[in-house]
RNA sequence: GGGCGUGUAGCUCAGUUGGUUAGAGCGCAUCGCUGAUAACGAUGAGGUCCCAGAUUCGAAUUCUGGCACGCCCA
């Protein structure tokens, strides 16, 4: 038998029990051997790091990843699930750093790069226990035992082997890269860090003249706010397309070349006038040379050349050159490029570079150490610190005469965020760079093939990355990262990549092993993988192989964290030293998801990784062949990997806000607008943003699982919007989601329990004794579908079953065929709404329309057994639709209702088969006209609710004129349910109800609009015009409207036009879309003595419930009243008031020792006694 | 400054290939139901579909140009 429910229910609590049935029976691992056969799913988790506290943003990543394995799985695929975990990079540092109370590199240094990284390795997992219960809690299965790991020896060596592979084919080389430089404390700072530091500042703004060297009397006059860079400058940028002037200054005299559009400001700044002498456009000044300001480079180069890839010899120097990025909203419109320390300067000069052949390049001009001070290149300056050397040099420009007009220039500007008072400057570095660029083409035809949701994220945010593709500046002169396995020849700096630690150790001459085995006898529990990382790696030197006597020793600088997390689809296995049959199998991935941010992130990295290494050759020569991937599976090793890879489909989640209110003076915050109401009192504001800790304005996740349960939360991610939009994280909107899915879903269950355990309805009745597994003939019940339970005893053919059932079970296949097209198309949104809509309409029209049959006291047979069948099978279905959305309250409602078959049916719905539509169930005209018959019912209750008329008090009859006689048959035979519903004595259909409605005919667009085009509007007058009730009788007489409109005649099919319906004044009616629903508001006094007994009904029903009375408890009632019509109204109907209320007697007394109640119905008063029989 | 996205009811969001009464949930108000009841149902108020222009017989939907906000990059 079912267990009987509690209609009350504590979801955290339920879920608590079953994780540990989960744990005790090893669900999960059960759900992956039944599959083990399988198709394969693959997922790829994207390392979350656990050095940080998950937040509410990581649940619905978390969620997602585990919807669609659950999915796929029931669906029956094998899907493994390896976690992983992101443990390298500066973050990590940085709170270490915090934790030391030190800051710069040097602090670092100081207190000793080796125990500083053993540090980094212990904060690593700081919180990896509070990831873990997350995990587990929210319910998302994943393998964290077999979880990878970044910082491992063999993960480190999987991305070495893959460095190497790119630096053999030439594709890993040395650069420079422009970083946003702290000077004082000699280290790069992030691009998070530079955003938090930006001030606003008065810098010296500068417009400085650069005579041309064929025209010395003209001059470019070019703009900056960085005098100090002046002495570096190599070039000068305009637009192609912006229009230029050649002015002459009226007061100095000079001929200067600035751009047209700014002539009147700069006239105006300098408070003279600029009289143009000729225009051109940018694309003509292309090639001028001039004379920079100072000669430090130009003494030396002035005159360098070099030769072009065409043959052609070009000045290195001091030219004008097109760049895009040239505007004139400010400046000159001629920009001074100092390649050293601007990005987009540093961009025009390897642009520049690219036309030159090799070893004729121009040269970056770094005259400034990393110190911030000039070097001795700049003699003048020397020693100086740039910031502070402006002033100088603007004296020096005066001198010079070439400084046209100085001023002061507010704007934003960087500055350290650990020290304040210190700028930062851009600053070039010397950095490895992976050739991205060479495989631009190869990364955008992969793209093509990725299944993106949202679909605009191809083209849009990452097609855009791909196409404007830099090389990817890889190295990072920290501590704490997978080291660059390269190693440089002392003597003669060539250099050889190493794919493995074995290689390494294999290396002639080899020293440096004592250090990390004295760190290790030091502290035996020192991880082994330590020994892969700084400074032990760096104390291993071997014997060169380029010159004798020389030592190699490995390059100081760690790679960017993200080529970690961009290399675990090989890398988490440890391929290729280890896992090429896992490899093989698990690449590329069918899904992976994260949020949008990881646009440039792991989405990139690992499309760019998967390209590079498993793609095609760029130039169409193969690879290598001993360092192209061996992917087991395939049959020559070394080709190509079909695109996409490394993931097929990716799910771009939105970013996560939260919602909070604030008091007026914004100190107290409050998390949902009904605390705020109560405590901020009035004044107070709602706020929408970003998540911040300090703020705290969220609601822990761990708060959201104790109070509502993991499931309400999911359940909130899943249906409430796509996943892509940005979404506000609110307790209230979490809070308010519970009602509408999981109590409805609830109710209906605990409803059914309810009634099976009354009636004794038990599906399996007679199956059990049988021996089932030795027949082979017995049903499959392991996922109780309908293929095994149509073969049980007792249950009888849909298409035999009752109209009402019928329709359920048609609503039902529809939502499982919309359910499976979506999921299988990772869309979880449709497929949540079809869910709910679905549980929609089986509690407020199923449940409510059959609960005679349950509630009747025959035998449990017939009409009323099919009942229980329905509801059963509905819900069974709907336990394992929901199962991948909300695991925790689908394995409870299994476990109850599965039970009955013991050990036939599984023991967990997690490893039963998804259901699927079973076409020949599904029956649309009925679902159709079952949509009238409710829109009818819903305008009955309107109408009834606007004349004022209770749904208990009884009608005598309902006019429901119809705007067409399609479903007029069908109606005509349920016309019982719609008097039910509505409690009226008779209802009457009609398509001729000229007395109630007017008829007002429209054109069907769609059809007409090809047709008649430009004359619709007039058809539509015409038909508006004329009386609606004659066009439908010419439709009805002759088949067809005919008239003239100009000079074009027009004939209508009743298919061309629609019929609308207004109900005329004076009848109490409601109008919808297909009808309009008339009331007789007549009352005689039997209907209102009806009304009354109705109304004593649900006062003995009141009473029952408020003394706690089982449904099935007798008893007895008295019922004293001075009002006469009331009175006879209980006389009237006591033998209906009896049965109802399943009293054993009513009578016109007090009971003895009762407690009296006194009630009014329509104004007289009753008393009331009841009495457990 | 560039790229991408978003803009629809008080709030959160749906809205198919363009089709003439733009929907849902929440909130609010009113009413109802009372053997699913800490639920449930009905009704109402509430809309310049961000603005302007264009295409079209017809635009929330397509195009162009703005505006606002968000994210990423500079």
């Amino acid at each position: 038998m079912f267990r009987k429910i509690s209609n009350q229910v504590s979801f955290p609590e339920l879920e608590k029990r079953v994780l540990a049935f989960w744990k005790e029976r090893q669900i999960y691992d059960q759900s992956l051997q039944r599959r083990a056969g399988g198709p394969r799913f693959v997922f790829f988790e994207g390392p979350p790091t656990a050095n940080g506290m998950p937040h509410p943003g990581h649940c619905l990543t978390r969620a997602i990843k585990d919807l669609f394995p659950r999915y796929r799985t029931m669906r029956g695929d094998y899907c493994q699930r390896k976690a992983g975990w992101d443990t390298h990079g500066l973050p990590v540092e940085m709170e270490v750093c915090k934790e030391l109370g030190i800051h710069s590199k040097e602090d670092i240094e100081n207190y000793g790069v080796e125990p500083f990284v053993q540090k980094c390795q212990q904060s690593v997992w700081r919180y990896m226990r509070t990831w873990e219960e997350l995990t587990e809690r929210l319910g998302f299965w994943i393998h964290l035992e077999q979880a990878y790991v970044t910082y491992h020896q063999s993960y480190v060596e999987s991305v070495w082997w893959s460095l190497k592979t790119l630096f053999e084919r030439g594709d890993l080389y040395q650069g420079h890269k422009i970083v946003w430089w702290w000077a004082q404390g000699g280290t790069a700072l992030s691009s998070g860090e530079v955003g938090d530091g930006y001030r606003e500042v008065a810098d010296p703004s500068v417009y400085v003249c650069f005579p041309l060297v064929d025209r010395p009397d003209t001059s470019l006059l070019v703009w900056t706010t960085t005098p100090w860079t002046l002495p570096s400058n190599q070039y000068v940028a305009v637009g192609p397309e912006i229009a230029y002037a050649t002015v002459i200054d009226t007061q100095s005299g000079q001929r200067l070349i600035v751009a047209a559009d700014l002539v009147e400001t700069l006239a105006k700044k300098r408070k003279t006038e600029l009289t143009v002498e000729s225009t051109c456009t940018g694309r003509d000044l292309l090639g001028l040379r001039y004379r920079p300001p100072f000669d430090y480079f130009y003494a030396g180069f002035g005159q360098a050349h070099g030769q072009l890839l065409d043959g052609q010899s070009a000045p290195l120097y001091w030219r004008v050159l097109a760049a895009d990025f040239v505007t004139t909203t400010s400046g000159t419109g001629l920009v001074h490029q100092a390649p050293a320390f601007g990005e987009v300067d540093h961009e025009v000069l390897v642009a520049e570079q690219a036309k030159f052949v090799a070893g004729q390049q121009p040269q970056l001009f770094c005259p400034v150490a990393a110190d911030g001070k000039f070097t001795a290149e700049v003699p003048d300056f020397q020693g100086q610190w740039v910031k502070e050397s402006d002033k100088a040099i603007i004296r020096a420009l005066k001198e010079r005469e070439v400084l046209w007009f100085q001023e002061q220039y507010l704007h934003d500007y960087p500055f350290c965020w650990r020290a304040d008072k210190d700028p930062l400057i851009q600053y070039p570095r010397r950095s490895w760079f992976i050739r991205t660029t060479k495989y631009r083409d190869q990364m955008l035809a992969n793209n093509q093939q990725i299944n993106w949701l949202p679909e605009h994220i191809k083209q849009g945010r990452f097609g855009n990355f791909l196409a404007d593709n830099v090389d990817w500046a890889l190295s990072r002169e920290r501590f704490w990262g997978t080291p660059l396995p390269i190693w440089v020849c002392q003597e003669t700096g060539q250099m050889e990549s190493l794919g493995s630690y074995a290689e390494l150790l294999q290396k002639p001459g080899l020293q440096g092993t004592e250090v990390w085995e004295a760190a290790q006898a030091a502290n035996p529990e020192l991880p082994e993988d330590l020994k892969v990382h700084k400074p032990y790696i760096d104390a291993l030197t071997y014997e060169s192989p380029f010159a004798p006597g020389a030592r190699m020793q490995r390059v100081p600088e760690v790679i960017d964290c993200w080529y970690d997390s961009g290399a675990m689809p090989f890398a988490q296995w440890g391929y290729p030293q280890n896992g090429g049959s896992d490899f093989a199998q698990q690449f590329p991935a069918h899904f992976i998801s994260e949020a949008l941010d990881q646009t440039r992130g792991w989405f990139y990295s690992l499309t760019a990784i998967s390209t590079m290494l498993f793609g095609p050759d760029p130039a169409g020569e193969s690879h290598n062949a001993t360092l192209a991937p061996r992917v087991a599976s395939a049959p020559n090793a070394g080709q190509a990997v079909a695109y996409p890879h490394p993931f097929r489909n990716c799910v771009v989640l939105g970013l996560m806000l939260s919602e909070w209110w604030e008091s007026k003076d914004g100190k107290q915050l409050r998390l949902n607008e009904d605390d705020a109401r109560r405590d901020l009192g009035a004044g107070y504001s709602h706020h929408v943003g970003k998540m911040s800790k300090q703020k705290r304005n969220y609601r822990e996740p761990f708060e959201i699982f104790d109070n509502y349960g993991a499931d309400v939360l999911r359940w909130y991610f899943f249906a409430s919007q796509a996943p892509w939009n940005s979404i506000n994280y609110s307790e209230q909107a979490i809070k308010n989601s519970i009602p509408e899915f999981m109590l409805r879903l609830w109710n209906t269950y605990s409803f059914f329990c309810e009634y099976a355990v009354i009636d004794g309805f038990n599906p399996a009745n007679g199956l059990l004794g049988l021996e089932l597994s030795g027949s082979a003939n017995s049903p499959d019940l392991h996922s109780l579908d309908q293929s095994g339970l149509q073969q049980l005893p007792g249950y009888t053919a849909i298409a035999q079953r009752g109209e009402l059932d019928r329709w359920i079970m048609s609503e039902l296949h529809q939502m499982l065929e919309t359910v499976v097209t979506a999921m299988d198309r990772f869309e979880n949104y449709p497929a949540a709404q079809a869910i709910n809509q679905f549980l929609d309409s089986l509690s407020n029209w199923y449940v409510r329309r059959s609960r005679d049959r349950f509630w009747s006291s025959q035998p449990l047979e017939g009409s009323k057994l099919e009942a229980y069948w329905t509801l059963y099978e509905c819900l069974l279905t709907v336990n394992k639709v929901i199962a991948p959305f909300v695991p925790f309250v689908a394995e409870e409602l299994w476990s109850n209702l599965a039970s009955v078959f013991e050990d036939h049916a599984a023991e967990s719905v997690h490893l039963t088969d998804y259901p699927v539509a079973r076409p020949e169930l599904i029956d649309r005209d009925l679902s159709q006209r079952m949509a009238i018959l409710r829109e009818i019912a819903s305008l009955g209750l309107r109408a009834r609710t606007e004349a004022k008329l209770r749904v208990r008090q009884p009608l005598a009859k309902v006019e429901v004129v119809l705007n067409s006689d399609q479903h007029l048959s069908w109606l005509e035979s349920h016309r019982e349910i719609l008097e039910g519903e509505l409690n009226v004595k008779s209802l009457h259909f009609t398509t001729s109800g000229q007395e109630y409605v007017n008829y007002e005919v429209i054109p069907n667009f769609p059809r007409l609009g090809p047709r008649y085009g430009k004359s619709l509007p007039q058809i539509k007058a015409f038909l508006a015009q004329g009386s609606g009730g004659e066009f439908l009788q010419q439709l009805q007489t002759t088949g067809a409207i005919k008239f003239v409109v100009g000079e074009q005649e027009v004939e209508l099919s009743a298919d061309d036009v629609q019929v609308r319906l207004n109900a005329k004044p004076g009848w109490a009616a409601a109008q919808g879309r297909n009808c309009v629903v008339v009331l007789s508001t007549d009352l005689d006094d039997a209907l209102i003595q009806e009304g009354q007994a109705k109304d004593v009904v649900r006062l003995i029903q009141n009473r029952r419930k408020e003394m706690g009375l089982e449904y099935t408890d007798r008893i007895r009632v008295g019922l004293l009243t001075d009002h006469a019509a009331l009175g006879q109204a209980i006389a009237a109907w006591r033998e209906h008031i009896a049965s109802e209320t399943l009293a054993v007697e009513v009578q016109a007394a007090a009971l003895p020792e009762t407690p009296a109640q006194d009630c009014t119905i329509d104004a007289a008063a009753l008393t009331l006694y009841v009495q457990k029989a």
